[in-house]
DNA sequence: CCAATAATGCAATACCATTGCATTGGTTAA
DNA sequence: TTAACCAATGCAATGGTATTGCATTATTGG
């Protein structure tokens, strides 16, 4: 188990230290994607600091993408594609359930192709959908 | 011209106050949309949590719609459509652009439908797009 | 004009993001 | 084995923004 941790931790050429096991664990355990608050809960020990720069290195490394969701507070989930240093595939929706406020990656819906206005040209797409999850949908 | 102004504020059920018929003049001098701070830069009067309120009252009463463009800092724009009280139908394209850090309401551009996972029913759509601009792409 | 109500300005609070710096820990080379 | 090096960590401090309470001021309606 620890050992597939730290193999995925090495496929994206990051050390594999004690802090950075324990946050990988704690996202390969969410169904949604959580804050650094969240971590900070989740993990007894962690400082607060540690965890901010943690979670910026996984996300540099292509381990992890961020998510605006609108509520201000940034949301974090494992990649679900090859992503690598600064080059994020996860063109996918995310959702925002309004009742539990949780933040959902869809990795299965793209998000479709927009056209622009002439003279804009497109560098990267960000949807998010806010409503009810299946959850909350009784 | 400050006629119209305070036509337009009453138009939505708000008070003609000086520092909302202020701020409006400012918001329609605009075409991107803007944080809070540009706003307390562009006037030299405001107090900061005024500004604040009367913003708040203003997305409230249907009059300009909030953007959250990836940044953390929610930037503000003229409502297009015939919104209401918590009644938004600014379902457009926004667009962000990384060269000159300006944010544009795309009005023609309406978000296409997205197909969703059972059990998820959506209220609100929210995309933002990141590139260059027009002025940006020389 | 007066009373009631709404809006404003100031102070204070609470988070959150970000950086500097000293310390710790693990890895490598002498 | 030890020294030296580099990466990672933890603490302190800073800066920025959002938000509320409350006293004061402005506006409105009678
Ligand atoms: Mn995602
Ligand atoms: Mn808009
Ligand atoms: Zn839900
Ligand atoms: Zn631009």
């Amino acid at each position: 188990m620890k050992l597939q941790v730290e193999q995925r931790l090495a496929s994206k050429k990051i050390n594999p230290t004690a802090m950075r096991i324990l946050v990988l664990e704690l996202l390969l355990q969410q169904n949604s994607a959580i804050s650094m608050s969240d971590i900070e809960k989740g993990l007894e020990t962690a400082d607060r600091i540690t965890i901010y720069r943690t979670l910026k290195t996984f996300e540099q490394n292509g381990l992890i993408h961020c998510i605006e969701d609108g509520t201000g507070i940034p949301k974090y989930a494992l990649c679900v594609e090859d992503c690598t240093t600064h080059e994020h595939h996860d063109m996918h929706v995310h959702f925002y359930c309004n009742s539990c406020k949780e933040t959902f990656c869809l990795p299965d819906h793209r998000i479709p192709d927009i056209s622009l206005p002439a003279g804009f040209s497109p560098a990267e797409l960000n949807l998010i959908v806010k409503g009810t999850c299946e959850k909350c949908t009784q």
